[in-house]
DNA sequence: TACTATGTTGACTATTTTAGTCAACATTAT
DNA sequence: ATAATGTTGACTAAAATAGTCAACATAGTA
């Protein structure tokens, strides 16, 4: 049950974007050395997101990425999605007719239910939110200094 | 995010040995070629259960598999961590020391709570509660008959 | 006792998925 | 024109998962 890097590196990125809002655009090429990726990796993780309506891009000289959307209004779950596909644990979750058993099986209703949980976890979190954790964050560590 | 067949094989098949409770020993042969998995693969699946003190065996002719405590004490969780580890969707969040930025991480504190959504329904769930929600399936669907 | 039907274990292979690279291309500021 | 960016698709590498096979251990029964 991990999740691939596909989500964490996309997911970081798009909090950095989201730290870096209205100061015009950011280099990939910036964001791949913070985040120690490779620059033709991130490439690869920020296409999805631009199709998906969540980044804007600009090409050439003073190029870079935005994001297309407020904070508040990029959900995790969203990012996910796009970088992941469904969170359903097991297939027949989202498609039940790949199995037979589907109607009857009980322990396909428990998969539901926790691809029903993390949902509700990643669908209840916005960019927002992680930039406002970031902040108390900062802050609490700040304060430790004082103590 | 998805679950390893060995999860949900061998859920299903304590699900099969839960069912059968009280009857004594039932064949790994007879789950395999029920579930239509191949023996041999059951028999990994069936190890870790019994190392971890969820299956009783008995060896030799007359002999099979048999649960080594009652349903209702044996959570979903418990069965998914012998079968496949933590739930964690990133290492760091059971190990925060492998990555230097773990204190600071406001991501990795989301992946937190989606293992915590996980973890509830699973830890919230016993192969009892499957055994009641089968029956309870059987019965539904047998009225469905009548209507 | 010998035989046979079961479970046990470990080494191995195959398959699939994930991660990552590379090269050719498109666009735009200067 | 050139150079710095983003875009795309084909390809390779690595890791995880799934599965097989063979040698062995144990216990019931003829």
């Amino acid at each position: 049950m991990k999740l691939s890097t596909r989500t964490r590196y996309g997911t970081r990125a798009l909090l950095e974007l989201a730290l870096h809002r209205g100061e015009g655009p950011v280099f990939l090429k910036d964001i791949a050395r913070q985040q120690q990726i490779s620059l033709s990796y991130l490439e690869h993780l920020v296409a999805p997101l631009i199709s998906g309506g969540i980044v804007r891009s600009i090409k050439g000289p003073k190029g870079g990425v935005t994001l297309a959307k407020k904070p508040e209004e990029i959900r995790l779950l969203e990012v996910n999605r796009l970088l992941e596909g469904s969170l359903a644990p097991v297939e027949c979750v989202d498609n039940p007719d790949i199995c037979e058993r589907s109607a009857k099986c009980v322990t396909r209703d428990i998969w539901g239910e926790v691809k029903a949980a993390m949902n509700s976890v990643l669908e209840a979190t916005t960019l927002q939110d992680l930039v406002e954790r970031q902040k108390k964050k900062g802050l609490n560590q700040s304060k430790m200094y004082y103590i």
